[in-house]
DNA sequence: ATTGGCCATGGAAACGTTTACATGGTACCT
DNA sequence: AGGTACCATGTAAACGTTTCCATGGCCAAT
């Protein structure tokens, strides 16, 4: 590999003169910066990043730490984020190195490890519960980051997301303006705070019309298809007169339309469904989901370009929130 | 942050003694290297990656390059690819750094820059064309590279994929065993080679039943649900006789799917449709679709074994066929 | 004409590792 | 007892950058 030495020597100039040239420093003169340039061209030069980033004490890499990348996720969450992650930090010439946090993955190291070991210039953080062994350590350290869908609690660390209490009152909103009254909540996991502010939207909306809440209408499906599907095979039967069940992912609303339709309860004569996220499937289900979208791409890009702001020292607001769509489609 | 001095001098030894103890060297006394491993746990030592990285020349670092990341994808493969890569590479103690080529993202940079900036340990690369820009200087590179879905056409280099020949032949002898006699192929792009490759499995299919191939049902779909919409919304009506199309990949036998239904065509009655890929649409495609499954995640973590061991020196096969599976669905 | 200041450039330290080589002690062999 | 060989440990160089500080030349001001 050519190194600033090569350069150095070819240009017949310091290598102090060389990196000043290279990286935009005023005090080069016009013809020397010249023929720097040319002769890193002609070398191919390219400028070793680990050597920089270890006189820098910081690279040129943002983290991206996810909780739940697993085998056979039914869909593309990740993969949406992390294009959009892609695209702002390869606008300003930063990478991404992934890092998954897994239980069934014993790392040998915590993310708070790898993000100081490779002296990332700020990580991005998504799905994590805030319950997590490391999550406190992660925030307060001195490394800039930014929340997917998580709040921030600290003036210090950024967040973004959709404002998921009004997309959830909007979605219940929907339901009351079509007649129902009974309406099921499907909750996802209380440790996530989507979570709980999709069952605040949801709540909000049955108290502007003034109705009593029943909490043996919330049910807990844990962001899981199979524990969506099983809590309201038990529960529907057992309470006909609810004509309705907003579920906080499109996942569980998936596994409530497999009970419906085992139970033979029609969606959505008999049975309105509602689901979160829109993931791939949910235009693709039977019905087709009636849902909120999200897009993780918009989220993951902005994400990025908090995250840069952030370490520019800019001072920016450090939350922000991304807009949603409700989407009518067949199930409600 | 705290060093290898750090750790030498809370331990009473030099940062060599210190280094080699960590390091597992075997010519460290038993007390000592034990008084090194509790300083460095005391004081939370963990050794800085670029530092390591710059004197050994080469990082702990697999690069994931990817061609065709983009918004709005309709297929996870990515991201489920990148989960046996994930899986793999942590399991060794190495990470993942992203690389996107996408024609309409114009980088400053090509990834052997890339790789070459970063001393990637080696790179995985999925989704590329053989015709790319960067392909040829890549792969004759100092850098071991494991390809996905790509032919090896060198001892130097892995390749991992599925039998695509085998498992289209597969494909195309089931549609001939329901009597099907004039089966369409709808090929993805001529410059990758799983499209080629599965062509061949249709047309040595065809010749085992002894049928004569016409170059008029090959149709050209690039790999797109659009393009697949279009070609087949011409040719269905022009050739009636034709009852089975099938597709080189999921996404262009949805296209195939939607252009049945507006012809009014009954799948799989009057039109067998057979896709390749088994994305998560699949199954929920109206009807499901009959594929060939293909586990990206097996094929992610094959190529980041295999990635290990090339660059371990190991003398192992190349090449790596992983396992598909011919899923009957509804729709063929 | 001398001095002061500015500016382009160069020299060298520093970042945190690994490792080749040097050193000194201990145990074994003759 | 003297020498030798081995082994644990230390010293220092090297990796490729950036950046602080020094240097020297040139121009302007007195």
């Amino acid at each position: 590999m050519t190194s600033i030495k090569d350069v150095a020597n070819h240009a017949k100039v310091s290598i102090a003169t060389v990196s000043r040239a290279l990286n935009g420093a005023s005090n080069v003169t016009e013809a020397t910066r010249k023929r720097i340039l040319a002769a890193a061209k002609e070398l191919n030069y390219h400028p070793n990043a680990m050597a920089r980033s270890l006189v820098e004490k910081k690279s040129r890499i943002f983290g991206y730490i996810i909780s739940g990348l697993k085998k056979g996720a039914k869909h593309c969450i990740v993969q949406d984020t992390l294009v959009g992650i892609y695209e702002y930090a390869s606008s300003i010439g930063y990478e991404i190195l992934m890092f998954a946090v897994d239980s069934n993955l014993q790392r040998s190291k915590s993310y708070v490890d790898f993000a100081n070991e490779h002296a990332l210039a700020g990580v991005i953080i998504q799905g994590l519960r805030t319950d997590d062994q490391y999550y406190r350590e992660m925030i307060d350290g001195r490394i800039p980051c930014v929340l997917i869908d998580l709040p921030a609690d600290s003036s210090r660390i950024g967040s973004v997301s959709i404002d998921n209490a009004a997309a959830a009152k909007e979605a219940t909103l929907h339901l009351l303006a079509h007649g129902h009254r009974n309406i099921a909540f499907m909750t996802g996991v209380d440790e996530a705070s989507v979570s709980t502010e999709r069952s605040l939207g949801y709540l909000a909306a049955l108290q502007q019309f003034g109705l009593a809440i029943k909490p043996e209408y919330l049910l807990h499906g844990n962001f899981s298809e199979d524990d969506a599907y099983t809590a309201v095979k038990d529960f529907l039967p057992a309470s006909p007169e609810v004509s309705a069940v907003f579920c906080a992912s499109d996942l569980m609303a998936l596994g409530v339309l497999r009970a419906a339709k085992e139970l033979n309860i029609k969606v959505p004569q008999e049975l309105a469904v509602i689901g979160f996220d829109d993931i791939l499937l949910a235009a693709y289900a039977d019905p087709p989901l009636t849902t909120v979208h999200q897009d993780f791409t918009d989220l993951g890009f902005e994400a990025a370009r908090m995250l840069y702001n952030i370490i520019k020292g800019q001072d920016v607001p450090h939350t922000r929130t991304v807009p949603h769509t409700f989407i009518v489609r067949k199930s409600g």
